[in-house]
DNA sequence: CGGCACTTTGAGAGTGGTCAAACGTCGTGG
DNA sequence: CCACGACGTTTGACCACTCTCAAAGTGCCG
């Protein structure tokens, strides 16, 4: 599948595109890269000339921050355009991180510049976009003061179920896993003993199932009310035109 | 000063703007609130018609994940658009508070839709100021997971300097905080008894004075290097035209 | 002076970190 | 087929960070 396909899912699971729009889409040049476990596909402080689309595979933006280990403030999965807002912002304040084996459709940022001129409505779902991912980050430091251990980690899976959910990559009520629990450990902020007692005990409750890289929810909605979890703040309905 | 002066020196303080724009921007119609300490500016879950923009004190973005009290994901200082997106999606996930005593001034959606589609570059700018929000928000999410006790509240008052001083609020090495320790333990995620003893720690360092509601920081330098503070993530300076 | 709100201190307990070691699993090479 | 090593998982011991509850101290204002 294009790229530009890609860009056209990822847009309309939100709000409805026009035909016009989706043939601007489909004529969107990207180019494609893949890229292995850990691999930097963006490096802090560069300036990118185009932005990144998450076509497969999951990705992380990873801070550096005083004298600390790098830690992870997001965590992107397919369909997901991953540094939107470096074609406005002039420089990355962090990486960005293959997690697991990925593709990335590369988007020149004066094809960009094109849409937002040319096609105000598509500039404004790919705002839209951004915002979505500020609710996220929103979210992330909200659950982060409210909710400890296994409830945190709960969270977390909760929300990845959903939003791997709505792209179309869950089955049989589980989907693939590219972490291991050392890099859902930095992801959530804990360490790895930590994350591994907590997994133990949501596997204990019958909430979590988690073997050879899948994860499986046998009760998606026991764990959503035992971590507290909403899913309103992913946007994922269409209730705007 | 009319609301729209606001919002033009707003968006003027990280990118250049024209005289067609500004004049775009002083014919803006707004219209102006106040509020106390604690008032409720815009509640959670309804369909505001317009986005505020915070003319005086500051407002926090509050949030109920689960069974826990309210827990804050963002404050939010003079100038900043507090919830610009909010004429994008269609609901919020958390309640927007007044910190201190507080003006608004509201601006209806079809005023932001009619500068998004007839001033591209003006859109630009409230989207950038969205993008800068989210950067925030991820700095949040990275210093929670990096800093304990007195440098994250130290990275907190870092940060509060630096985006005052960007709006002229900072005068003599200091500000007015209109949180207390009770606030500010609620903004960090804290109790008050372990704010409490990170304020004591960074007052013996001779990092912070605080005394009657106003914060002063004896040696700017020293806190940021102590609590591993890098201001690049705020977009301080005007990079691009 | 008497409230009242905020700050400060102390004690005890839960959460989460570090270090270290044992255990499993899996792919490679003999 | 088995031995081996690499890597991830699991467990235990111990300690630091942070919370809750409680109470005392401080400053402001009627």
């Amino acid at each position: 599948m294009a790229a530009t396909t890609h860009l056209e899912a990822s847009l309309a699971r939100r709000r409805s595109l026009t035909d016009e729009e989706r043939v601007v889409l489909r004529a969107l040049p990207s180019e494609r890269s893949t890229y292995a476990h850990g691999d930097l596909i963006v490096r802090e402080g560069i300036a990118p000339e185009g932005s990144c689309l998450l076509v497969r595979g999951m990705a992380m933006r990873a801070h550096r921050i005083g004298r600390s280990e790098r830690v992870v403030s997001a965590l992107h999965v397919p369909g997901d355009f991953v540094d939107l807002h470096s074609f406005l912002l002039d420089h990355l304040d962090h990486d960005i991180v293959a997690v697991g084996p990925c593709t990335i459709d590369f988007v020149a940022a004066e094809h960009l510049e094109e849409i937002t001129r040319d096609y105000p409505h598509l500039g404004r779902l790919l705002w839209l976009e951004t915002l979505i991912d500020a609710k996220m980050h929103r979210m992330w430091v909200a659950t982060r003061a409210a909710l400890r251990g296994s409830q945190r980690v709960g969270h977390l899976i909760c929300e990845l179920h959903a939003r791997l959910g709505m792209v179309g990559l869950v089955n049989g009520g589980g989907f693939e896993m590219p972490l291991d629990q050392r890099g859902l450990a930095e992801v959530l902020g804990y360490s790895v003993v930590h994350v591994n007692h907590a997994v133990r005990d949501l596997r204990a409750e019958g909430l979590l199932e988690w073997t050879g890289g899948r994860m499986r929810l046998p009760d998606p909605g026991g764990l959503a009310e035992f971590a507290g979890f909403d899913p309103a703040y992913l946007e994922l309905t269409h209730p705007k035109g």
